[in-house]
DNA sequence: CGGGATGTTGAGGCAAGTCAATCTAAGTGG
DNA sequence: CCACTTAGATTGACTTGCCTCAACATCCCG
């Protein structure tokens, strides 16, 4: 079932998400119980790492890279549900329910692999640890909400403004400009998250660069030019906070 | 802060929801705990509970009536992102942050409502009910990436058959025709969670009525009258499944 | 019975979809 | 190193599903 080129064990201690994600809620004792438990994968870009309605008996922990999740509709429509990046959780904890969606790299990819049952098992012996992703979880709800709004009540151009912005606040390196935006998936990706065709992106990309709110470095990354205006447009008040996202 | 009529200590003895919700994966022992902990009320109909970027210091299980969940836009426009019923879990467990939504009655509401910090700490002491609330709270992750398909991906016709088949398998009572859906919510509400005017939805009911796929007894109950052709309309291989929702 | 809230229907406009042509960037192999 | 290929991005012309605005109908509750 996996695509993985490699697998080795992890060593948490030097592991870059130690500090974020679910185990920065964890003692030293409690990771490396965690550690024993998990096992180091590798993919490549663009492999599938499960399929939506297969049986997935792993959870995920991504250290490094991007995922992006995906239903396709019968009528051959697909909805990226979210993107998933450094310090996300991957994978749902429920025993033998098929995947919601299918997950699939968008870059190269590190994850730290735990088996579904030993870590649910966890999870309850570990009350802390469980009302962490608790709280997790219902940040993701209220992520969703936010998604919902966008694709139910704002146009074109207000999308793209919402999910730059968003970007900008999520996998940023301390060492660059915040204003210098990785998008890292093409316009189809975005297209299919946020609910409209890749030619509307198109579209709407140029409109922006022609209204000096974005420059375009390459079609992987985006200069925000006019964050004000973009914010206005997305219907931010303020700059979106960023936090740590579960996909399931 | 509330507009309760009501208040009283419940019974979970005879709670109507004690065999469902999050209180039927509690012991006797914890459910008597759970009960010295939270108090009854009821909201009239159309009543606020809490409104958008307010603090809240409850959580709620709902025992009767129905919940509406919305944000208003900055641009005047509102997107429901749920309804929430008999059984279901309403707030968010973290401390001090301001609600997410307004949560507002659109029936006569008996709620059973905890004080949140002492609800989170009952969770952090009890792993398998906190584990149970992370399985509902996945579960509703899930249940919004439909909903991101529906808003994203689905024409009116196709996003109303599958409203009306998600409702058709939420709330029923055992001794009615399992295809009579009663909506309780205006045609506005429908629209505001579809992502579509109030007019749509008037068009595709009436639609619907000349194609026969439903009839309508009044403006508050729809009897299903074609459910294969509505879950082909809707994109569904299946009827839909129920399970219980958080609504923060 | 009356009046406000809610629902229905119609006409016209517009944002975004569809289809198709072109342009660009990134490989690939001779 | 350059022609060739291919996937992705852009742009344009046309179509369409839904919104907007407005008139009218109906329901409901005092």
């Amino acid at each position: 079932m996996f695509c993985a080129t490699d697998t080795v064990r992890p060593d948490c201690r030097h592991c870059i998400v130690r500090h974020i994600s679910l185990c920065s809620h964890t003692s030293t004792r409690e990771r490396a119980e965690l550690q024993a438990l998990s096992k180091r994968r590798r993919f490549d870009r663009s492999q599938v790492i499960y399929n939506q309605d297969d049986p997935v008996d792993n959870v995920f922990v991504i250290t490094r890279g991007m995922v992006k999740l995906y239903r396709d509709a019968p009528n051959g429509k697909r909805q990226i549900t979210g993107f998933l990046g450094s310090g996300d959780i991957l994978g749902s904890i429920k025993y033998r329910a098929g995947a919601h969606c299918t997950a699939e790299s968008i870059t190269e990819l590190d994850v730290c692999a735990f088996q579904k049952e030993l870590f649910s098992e966890f999870l309850q012996d570990h009350s802390a640890l469980c009302f962490a992703m608790l709280v997790m979880a219902m940040d993701e709800i209220e992520a969703q909400y936010d998604h919902s709004i966008l694709l139910g009540r704002k146009l074109a151009p207000e999308r793209l403004a919402a999910f730059l912005l968003l970007l900008s606040r999520r996998w940023k390196r301390d060492d660059e400009d915040p204003d210098l935006v990785y998008t890292l998936m093409p316009r189809n990706d975005i297209a299919d998250h946020l609910g409209v065709t890749s030619e509307t992106i198109s579209r709407t990309f140029t409109r922006f660069k022609a209204e000096a709110l974005i420059r375009t470095l390459d079609n992987k990354s985006v200069l925000l030019k006019n964050v004000p205006r973009l914010q206005q447009l997305a219907g931010f008040e303020e700059m979106p906070s960023h936090r740590m996202s579960i996909g399931l």
